[in-house]
DNA sequence: ATTAATTTCGGTTTTGTCGAATAAATAGTT
DNA sequence: AACTATTTATTCGACAAAACCGAAATTAAT
């Protein structure tokens, strides 16, 4: 991959961040992949992904002002990029239209 | 990934192999995946991916005859396994599952 | 200080990638 | 028939990028 190739992983923490909406931070985000995707995974990795999808200006984001609970540390909250959008609709359409065009044959076992 | 996982150009191959039909083998797969995807790739890494696929059991292979052209020898033929096929679905309707409770909001951009 | 929520750092494994080597078949040449 | 190009294919060995994690650092509230 070049750059600009968008990976397993990254394409559905883009999915999350959409769904999260100005909510999509870390440990949010975390949550929904485990639950929506039912498979588990680190805070690290979260945020090494949402690191990666930044740089390839897939994700924007800014600081959050602190909560005030305990530990309630200002959060880094992500939001889509234009460029984000267009790349999960790539890749959708993409697998779509690979989908429609499989012979019925193909699944079936004799 | 602890070997049941599957990377985003596994998929793509995946889905090839099940248009393929009965063609499925490392030239023609890297054709279909240039053209279909736009994108260009090594026969290599077909192969590479193939392999992989096939240790994970989302495919099975097989030797064809050999050809009565030029070079004609034998190929290797791939086949989805009922594994390959479930894996497959199972992260279109996970995907799908995402795309459908996005907010309208979340893609407006101001 | 201590505790809690969050992100950052350093490193490993799995996936994605390629160039070059190898294998097997046909066609042409001697 | 035996050899040697040429063509279609797959296998090998290596490296880069993506996926992954444990532990350290940071920041706010108690």
């Amino acid at each position: 991959m070049k750059g600009t190739n968008i990976g397993e992983l990254e394409e559905v923490i883009l999915l999350i961040v959409a769904n999260l909406f100005d909510n999509a931070y870390g440990i949010e985000i975390k949550k929904e992949v485990e639950e929506k995707c039912n498979r588990t995974i680190t805070i690290s990795t979260v945020h090494n992904v949402l690191q990666r999808l930044q740089e390839k200006n897939f994700l924007e984001s800014r600081y959050s002002d602190p909560t005030p609970e305990r530990g309630g540390k200002r959060k880094l909250l992500f939001r889509v990029t234009e460029a984000g959008q267009g790349a999960l609709e790539n890749s959708r359409e993409m697998r779509e239209s690979l989908w429609k065009t499989i012979p019925k044959i193909a699944f079936d076992r004799s």
